[in-house]
DNA sequence: GTTCTCTTTGAAAATAGATGTCAATTTAAA
DNA sequence: TTTAAATTGACATCTATTTTCAAAGAGAAC
C-alpha cells in the first residue's frame, strides 16, 4: 500500500467509520494539511496553512488528538514544540540547532540494544524515543 | 570532585560569579530543593517543596532557566512535564508508563553507534536524548 | 558599619498553547 | 427529505511560563 494521498484518505475514512465518527470537509482539509506537510508540522503552522479560514483551532487540535490517540499521527517534540506527522514505519530524528532541519534515520542495531537494556531491567518497552541535535554539514560551513 | 551539597553549592556560586550575579537566600533554597529531590524534579514540585513559601513562582522559574542555560541542570520532559535534575555524567531514561518510575542508564554502543549515525549524515552532535517507555518489572506483576 | 548603585524579588498582569462549553450547523442513516 | 446525533466555531477557561514594576536586598567602595 503506497502512501499517495488518496490512500491516506481512505485510511482516515475507515478509521473514522471504526470510531463512529464522521466525515467533515474540516476534517479532510486537515489530514491534507499533514500530508502536504510531507514531514513534520506543528499544530499552529497547520493552523495556518489552512485554505478555509473559519476553521477554528479547536478543531484542529481536537482533530489532532483524534488522529494521535489512533496512532494515525505520531508525534515528537523539538525546541519545547509538538511536532506531528504521518505514522509510518518507525524512525529516529536528527535535529540541526542551528537551522532546524531534521532528517530520519532507522538504526536496527540501537533498536536491539535498546531490547536488550528494556529487559535488563525488567521492562517491557512499548515505544521510545530518541533524538540527536547537532550542527548539519551546511551550518558547519557557514561558520567559517 | 564529590557531589556532596556543599561541592554543589560553590560550583553555584562561581556560577553566579562568572556571570556577575547576586548570592540570594531564594537561589540557594531552589539549589538545595533540587539536590534534595535526588533525582528529578518539576518546576511545580519544587515550588511547593521550597521551606520559604514567599519565594514566587517566578523566582523558581527564572532560577531554573538560569541553571538549565549554564547546563548546570539538565532537564528532559516526562508525559509533557518538564523535569529538572543536576547535570552528571550524561544517561538516558526507561520511564514506566503505569507508575512513573524513572530508571537511568549508560549504554556505550549506543552511544557510539549514535557518533556514527550522526557522522554518516555531516552531523556534529552537541547532544542527544534518548527516553524508553514502556511497563516496569513490579507494574507487570500487577497485572496478572 | 554606612552608603549607594545595581540586581533581585514577589505579586500581579500578560502571554501562549491547549482544552472545555454550548448554541448553531452539518452529517448520514432511515 | 427528515431527523437524531455528532461536529463545529467562537469564546471562555485553564495551565505553564514569562513579563512588568515598585520595593527590598546584595555587595563593592568607602
Amino acid at each position: 500500500m503506497e502512501n499517495s494521498y488518496k490512500n491516506i484518505l481512505e485510511k482516515f475514512k475507515k478509521l473514522l467509520k471504526k470510531n463512529e465518527l464522521k466525515f467533515t470537509k474540516q476534517r479532510e482539509e486537515i489530514l491534507e494539511a499533514i500530508y502536504n506537510s510531507k514531514s513534520h508540522i506543528s499544530s499552529e503552522e497547520l493552523y495556518h496553512s489552512l485554505q478555509n479560514p473559519k476553521i477554528g483551532i479547536a478543531t484542529v487540535y481536537r482533530t489532532l488528538s483524534l488522529l494521535e490517540s489512533e496512532n494515525f499521527v505520531t508525534t515528537f517534540i523539538n525546541s519545547g514544540v509538538k511536532q506531528y506527522e504521518l505514522t509510518k514505519e518507525h524512525h529516529d530524528h536528527i535535529i540541526c540547532n542551528k537551522c532546524g532541519k531534521i532528517e530520519e534515520f532507522l538504526n536496527p542495531e540501537i533498536e536491539m540494544l535498546q531490547e536488550k537494556i528494556a529487559s535488563s531491567f525488567g521492562f517491557k518497552i512499548t515505544d521510545h524515543s530518541l533524538q540527536m541535535f547537532g550542527i548539519c554539514k551546511e551550518c558547519q560551513k557557514d561558520n567559517l
